[in-house]
DNA sequence: ATTTTTTTCGAACATTTGTTCTAATATATG
DNA sequence: CATATATTAGAACAAATGTTCGAAAAAAAT
């Protein structure tokens, strides 16, 4: 009967947020595995913390956060067709969201649907999704996404041919196309994900 | 200057259980979104639970959920090479995770790494990154993992030519290789995701 | 058996927090 | 402009909740 109290506890508090979305109150606690008194709980609860299992704030109520369950992954918006004049991450461009490894996040990731195949040879089909992280600038060499005229996301390789750049797509029957003024880069693509 | 304040709390409120792990608490809500008064937040709040956008319990502190954002995502286990003798799924082969949309999700579903290039032509790569479902057999012209010889997982079409089984690589420089008694379908290829 | 360590209890206290009510202010509507 | 509606403020209250301290009880070690 007398098993690991401290265990008993994690396993509640991991239970009651995956299940209800939030921590439970020491008295919860204590009600839950049996102890009568609230510093019991404590008591344990400090254990847990100094072994790095738990995590809270002090004087804040059901802040007990699972340091194991801290969800690992992070969701970026998927924009689709570019709203005319609607900044590129406008709510109104939104139709998804995907979600990368929470290492890996950072608020400059946003993923864009692919339209057509002029990158199909780089492993790039009609579909897919593209994570684009907007801090990275597209080296030569690299696949970036580029705005064209303002309204119009492209996905295509970047190369440096004589003194002239160019979007290099990665299917013979489409042309290179020179980057001017009315192309801006907006990042360099760093996943794909596609539904087969 | 002045947006909509629900909207605002809303996402406050989101932003804050998906960074800490826990809900604000009425008078965090309320700074945040400069409002001098508590109950300025409760008449958002009300609006927002008669919306169906929030939950509370009531004389609770911090059990705000949003019912949009209970996690979208669920984790399948990334099976790396595959150890002689062990179940494919046994965690000893597990090298990682990767996240799928809550509604794709079954028991099903794990994720092989691809190894060589013998699907270039289908979009897949070394390294690539795909997403199987253990309970669709794969058919005529889809892209299925099986095992062979119980040792080793492959990726391929499956095609009938005559009255063979074919496992068909999408790479002229592989040949088709006849689906005999050591080959076992695993399952369907059902999505893909790759770093680049 | 004695000592030490771990675990539990009880109670009191200080904050945090949700709730409620009334009034003031702003915004919209006719 | 007058009226209705929506929003914000302020204050006071009750309840929930975290914290702390000393002591008791239980378990483990010597």
């Amino acid at each position: 009967m007398k098993i690991n109290k401290q265990n008993e506890i994690l396993k509640f508090i991991q239970h009651k947020i995956e299940n209800e979305g939030y921590s439970p109150s020491i008295r919860e606690i204590a009600e839950k595995v049996n102890l009568k008194s609230t510093s019991s709980v404590q008591y344990h609860l400090d254990n847990l913390i100094k072994k790095g299992l738990l995590s809270k704030k002090p004087n804040q109520s059901r802040t007990l956060t699972s340091n194991k369950l801290i969800s690992t992954f992070k969701s970026v918006p998927i924009v689709g067709e570019i709203a005319a004049g609607a900044p590129l991450l406008a709510e109104e461009n939104k139709i998804g969201e995907i979600s990368v490894p929470q290492d890996k996040f950072s608020e400059n990731l946003f993923a864009l649907k692919i339209n057509g195949d002029s990158m199909i040879d780089a492993g790039i089909f009609h579909e897919d999704i593209v994570v684009i992280d907007k801090g990275v600038e597209p080296k030569n060499g690299d696949i970036g996404a580029f705005m064209i005229n303002e309204t119009e996301a492209t996905v295509k390789y970047l190369d440096t041919i004589g003194n002239k750049r160019y979007l290099v797509p990665a299917n013979k029957i489409y042309e290179n196309q020179e980057i001017t003024s009315n192309v801006q880069p907006i990042g360099k693509v760093v996943s794909l994900f596609r539904d087969i």
